[in-house]
DNA sequence: ATGGCCGGCGCAGCCGGA
């Protein structure tokens, strides 16, 4: 079962790349961010005729979250719980059977942060709190789940071409990557850091020909519990897409789990 | 050459992004 996570920067300005995409590749799941539509915007009809179930948590003009799934989805929640003055739409999570019995997946769309020193880091801060809380929960259920999606944070500095150039941003903060530190200390498998040590990005500005200059960094994230990491057997990033016509920023990253029950 | 983008909204130019 190939399962995928894609910032897709607007869903009806790139349909056609996402269609394309999902004819190419054939994922079986796949959590899409920043669809910046409402619910009923959303071109459902033409990702349906494909073959996928579609749920959506939208909001007007910006954030917005979806899942595909080729697989009926069921107990499908949207929002991350833990604020109910927070309206924005970031977080959707549902469950798929699988022959091994239930798949949980978790799409995010974590806050940017910037600038640093204002009200909008302070939010980052306390969403990964809410995340850290509601992961812990998932986790005690001790069954398959993915954590996935644009996590906006920087790990590492070899998940930067240039890491010196984003000592002031959000998404290198020592803030917001040890409260990805502590996600991981849950017992999360960093999927694409646990398959290669290699320098690996999922996202170029469009800004400054950081594309041509390979000027990317490592923000999209798959995060597996221990019965997921357990059942992993493969791990890639889609970078080519970066080179289409009218690209998303972001590149789809994926993982290929093994879903066949054990004796 | 030392700056260079993009989508949504809505029809100009700002907001939000990373």
């Amino acid at each position: 079962m190939k399962v995928a996570t894609w910032n897709i920067n607007g869903i009806k300005a790139r349909l056609e790349t996402l269609t394309t995409w999902l004819e190419e590749t054939r994922p079986d799941v796949v959590c899409l961010q920043e669809i910046k539509s409402v619910d009923e915007g959303f071109p459902a009809a033409p990702i349906e005729r494909l073959g996928y179930h579609v749920a959506t948590h939208g909001q007007k003009g910006f954030n917005g979250v979806a899942i595909l799934s080729k697989h009926r989805l069921e107990d499908v929640s949207r929002g991350l719980p833990g604020d109910p003055d927070d309206l924005q739409a970031r977080y959707v999570e549902t469950v798929i059977s699988v022959p091994c019995g239930a798949l949980r997946i978790g799409g995010l769309y974590l806050p940017n942060g910037n600038p640093i020193g204002t009200d909008k880091f302070t939010y980052k801060l306390a969403w990964m709190e809410r995340l850290r809380r509601h992961a812990r929960d998932r986790l005690a259920l001790e069954e398959p789940f993915l954590l996935m999606g644009d996590f906006n944070v920087i790990p590492m500095p070899i998940d930067a071409k240039t890491p010196e150039n984003w000592l002031g941003d959000a998404l290198y903060q020592p803030e917001s990557r040890a409260a990805f530190r502590e996600l991981l200390g849950l017992g999360f498998t960093d999927c694409l850091r646990a398959s290669s040590d290699a320098q690996i990005f999922t996202f170029w500005d469009y800004q400054a020909g950081c594309w041509p200059k390979n000027e990317g960094i490592r923000i999209d994230h798959v995060l597996a519990s221990p019965q997921a990491a357990d059942r992993l057997t493969a791990v890639g990033v889609d970078r080519r897409v970066r080179g289409w016509d009218k690209p998303s920023d972001h590149v789809p990253v994926w993982v290929e789990l093994d879903v066949e029950p054990r004796r």
